[in-house]
DNA sequence: CTGTTAGCGCTTTCAG
DNA sequence: CTGAAAGCGCTAACAG
């Protein structure tokens, strides 16, 4: 069933003449006569024959693909910016090699994984490489990597961020602005430095608002649905729940909608509810959410950017923001009386 | 910045020892002395050094990757069968990699850039290659492969498909049950084998209960929320709407939902709603959606456990048919009056 | 215009 | 126990 390989070989031996002929003929090269051209082609045809990528990019530098490497397939953020990175990448007529690293064993773990996907795409496969909210700072690397919401510190290579800072503020005063004074908060893992900026970003709002923060009004999610639900239980069940709940992320935030629903508490008259991130499925919540758009096509765009500045050899920014934008749907309101 | 490429001869080269010595370390073959191999396994750690896959899967047979084509990422299907091919892949040990081939030209084109990926991957840098709804039948490739849920019929590989047909009989039955009469239908697209399957289905359950087809209650939609949106609206705003939607899959169902609630039509009161696939999405829709499950981690697991009997050498069968079961929610409910 | 040849980095006989 | 050499499939000089 599983023909045995053809090689260029074969192609060359079929259509009579040398494998280079043959070579130059499968990358359009010069000086190849018409009559000879055709007649290879032919044979390819005939032969189905398809180059060899592993043989391909061991001698070459260019191969026309670029990697991604992603923690898991399990949340929409990933996936929505592996999307854009898809579009980018098609774009400009490349192709796209995903490589996941679900098993998540423990942190370091992760790291040590990542680095390891991206040199096996890099050291020949790939002409560069995107890493999703990475672990690892440092990646040793032949081509160029670039990363996407690195989850710590000092990463050392070109970055794409959003300004989670400034989105947290825009969301908590739109909240302050609708009259709401006692507003709870969802927070993300703590070791995620995208979830702990939206966490300075609500404390500082209520600070500059006066308002002294209510530890029991602040629940440590994890980004999931589940955890949000966990939250806006807890949260909505308290003696005095809060007039409104910011979520650090949209997932936790639709979890929050779950939970308000189950507990009868109708949004936004009763609850107003802000996410982080507008996935897509944000849209379509009932009610549709209001929530701080992280620009993920920009972002999975601006990544592409960077990545083929840096293949190209010119010097990148270290850092590259892309801005949010509070986007308005139907989930808040002002408090109720 | 970007470390020019350690090879294995540096290695060799600071070991003082020859590529061969480090290439029997690398693989942990007998035949090293304990001294040797310390200081080789030192040096690699010193170096940072990391084989190439590229080189390396052209010598060897097995490379520890296993690949999935995609046609892209946009689907809900799609990345949950993913997520479950990635699952069963891990448990075994073997790395994932997913080529997407989001484009869509035309169908020929489809067709091809999928048989041209499968090559890309099976020529060597992966041991076997999942296919997710192709559109191509064949596929000459060297190393095994196996399809999920194939577009068209006499796929020449070993298949996983779900029971449409009875999954859809399931769902009208379900319907009937509860007295509804005037059911509509949100299609997929007709060049899907999946969607056929389901309609005829609806078509043949009606046929049954003694209901005569009526075409203003059947709407072509293809599989997205957006179309069942728009089929959602055309049917609510029929003179005699229907009673029950049964939708061809989620997305569809969710779709319906949204322009039931848009309309102030109230469910499950005033309007059922049944889908089809189960995935993560439905349990949190409002009202959770009815829905016919299709064991889509049963589909990822299927299509893994067939490809590893193929690599083994065990002949395999040709179809392997995954049960579908109905999961009542709460979209559904007695017709009005 | 076309063929011969030398590697890309790696593993694996086959000799020491 | 270790090294030298061949070759996986391909492309890029270099000669004709």
């Amino acid at each position: 069933m599983h023909k045995s390989t053809i090689t260029i070989r074969d192609v060359a031996k079929a259509a009579g003449v040398s494998v280079s002929t043959v070579s130059r003929v499968l990358n359009d090269r010069d000086g190849v006569s018409p009559t000879t051209y055709q007649r290879v082609r032919q044979v390819i045809e005939e032969l189905n024959y398809a180059s060899n990528l592993a043989a391909r990019s061991m001698r070459l530098q260019q191969t026309g693909v670029i990697g991604v490497v992603a923690p898991d397939l399990r949340s929409a953020f990933t996936l929505q910016v592996i999307r854009s990175v898809s579009a980018a990448v098609e774009e400009r007529g490349y192709e796209l090699l995903v490589f996941t690293s679900s098993r998540v064993d423990g942190e370091e773990d992760q790291a040590l994984r990542e680095q390891r996907h991206v040199h096996l795409l890099n050291s020949g496969l790939t002409d560069g490489t995107i890493v999703l909210t990475p672990h690892a700072t440092t990646f040793p690397s032949e081509r160029p990597v670039v990363v996407i919401d690195p989850n710590r510190h000092g990463v050392e290579v070109p970055a794409v961020l959003s300004t989670n800072y400034a989105g947290a503020r825009a969301a908590m005063a739109y909240l302050f602005e609708l009259g709401h004074r006692r507003i709870g908060f969802v927070g993300g893992r703590p070791d995620l430095q995208s979830a702990v900026r939206r966490w300075e970003g609500y404390r500082d709002s209520l600070m500059e608002q006066g308002i002294s923060l209510d530890p029991t009004l602040v629940c440590r999610g994890d980004f999931t649905r589940e955890g949000g639900y966990a939250c806006g239980q807890r949260l909505l069940s308290l003696a005095q729940p809060p007039t409104a709940i910011f979520a650090a992320n949209d997932e936790s935030a639709i979890g929050v909608l779950k939970a308000a629903r189950d507990l009868g508490v109708p949004v936004p008259q009763a609850l107003s509810v802000v996410g982080f991130d507008n996935i897509t499925e944000s849209a379509w919540t009932t009610p549709p959410l209001t929530t701080v758009d992280q620009a993920l096509e920009g972002m999975g765009q601006a990544a592409v950017d960077l990545l083929f500045e840096s293949m190209a050899g010119k010097p990148v920014a270290a850092v590259h923001k892309v801005a949010t934008e509070l986007v308005i749907r139907e989930s808040c309101g002002p408090p109720a009386r």
